[in-house]
RNA sequence: GGAGGGGUUCCCGAGCGGCCAAAGGGGACAGACUGUAAAUCUGUUGGCUCUGCCUUCGAAGGUUCGAAUCCUUCCCCCUCCA
């Protein structure tokens, strides 16, 4: 059995929809024509959509199609602003009550596993990221070294230090990050309960080629559509904004940071095409890695040509929609 | 036609008589993941009856106890001279 939800919880919760799988894989279409026909609302979960300005390397779904089916959490920030999982949660609970409210189903579709995730079960109580206190890591990265950062780690919170890898210098200043604006350590921080439970009765539906070959094929012919669509214009455009750089998590975004390093002088046209393409393959097999975890989930073969009306009737069974 | 340089495992590329199934990088595959997540990090990557054996370094011969490494011939590629 692979059904997501009880009748139990259908009666007491409400519903809401995660539509999930990897890049390329046909989420938006299929996201727009179960907008056209269920009653439902579409929040975006995608931690390169929200920037403002990329458009064409985040296949963002475009002003027309937007303009038919509003999407919440696109283009809230600047590239030069940075979000979160965290806020992502904040956000999206946020629109999912709003949308419960009027009458009608959260459908939350995109390709950021992390943030689903944190929205389903959670994130433990910790501070926010600081600036300051980030650049101060920086500083002290560039002056002792990475392996002094992770012994500096082992002093004040030795689990986190031996669960992280000595050679992830992101997760290391983070843990150092949480401890110092804290003054507890992140894996005490991390010890009890989860901060929610998400309060809905969610359908998981996956969306996926069968085979990888497919998905790699999809993945390149979409990589070459962005760069005729004017990608490289894109990111030239962005280059002239003020305060942006290759440090910034938006141009750390599969494609911008291959597109930049080309702009750059760094490699060639069709390098920069090759290295963004594997960037994106890769990234697509990070997100399979997730799905493959994911529990209560249907998946769906996105290549399927009854892949619309399958998902329909599943929907429909599992939320118990009359439409 | 002449003078050089080169053909190495999926790709690039090191090796230049034994420590070589062959460094390193890329790619691919698998995994981890708590406010950067389209990020960051880890592992594997010729085959097998797997503490060993078999096949692999353009091809075929040869030298040697032993060859990706030395010799001969042949086949391709590149640069320069004609």
């Amino acid at each position: 059995m692979t059904l997501s939800l009880s009748r139990g919880d259908v009666l007491s919760k409400p519903p809401a929809i995660f539509l999930m799988g990897p890049t390329a894989a046909g989420k938006t279409d299929l996201a727009l024509r179960l907008f056209d026909t269920l009653p439902c609302e579409l929040i975006s979960v995608d931690s390169a959509l929200v920037y403002k300005g990329m458009d064409i390397g985040t296949a963002k779904p475009s002003q027309e199609l937007l303009a038919h089916a509003p999407h919440r959490l696109i283009d809230i920030i600047n590239p030069t602003e940075s979000y979160s999982a965290a806020s992502f949660c904040d956000d999206a609970l946020l629109a999912m009550a709003e949308i419960t409210a009027a009458g009608r189903i959260p459908l939350l579709v995109g390709g950021t596993m992390l943030y689903y995730r944190a929205l389903e079960y959670g994130l433990s109580e910790l501070p926010a990221t600081d600036p300051v206190v980030r650049a101060r890591l920086d500083a002290e990265f560039e002056d002792t070294g990475l392996s002094a950062l992770h012994r500096r780690l082992m002093g004040v919170d030795p689990l986190a230090a031996a669960r992280i890898n000595p050679n992830d210098r992101q997760r290391i200043q983070r843990a150092l990050e949480v401890y110092e604006l804290a003054g507890v350590s992140m894996s005490q921080l991390c010890e009890g309960e989860r901060r929610q439970k998400l309060p809905y009765a969610l359908a998981k539906l996956i969306v996926a080629p069968t085979e990888r070959a497919t998905l790699h094929r999809r993945i390149e012919l979409r990589f070459d559509a962005m760069l005729r669509q004017g990608f490289i214009e894109e990111v030239t455009r962005l280059r002239e904004l003020e305060g942006l750089d290759l440090s910034m998590p938006s141009m750390r975004a599969v494609g911008y940071r291959q597109a930049w390093g080309y702009l750059d002088g760094n490699y060639g046209y069709d390098d920069m095409v090759s290295k963004g393409v594997a960037a994106t393959r890769q990234f697509a097999k990070r997100q399979l890695t997730w799905l493959r975890s994911e529990v209560g989930a249907v998946w769906l073969d996105g290549e399927s040509p009854t892949l619309f009306d399958d998902t329909l009737k599943y929907l429909r069974s599992e939320l118990e929609l009359s439409v």
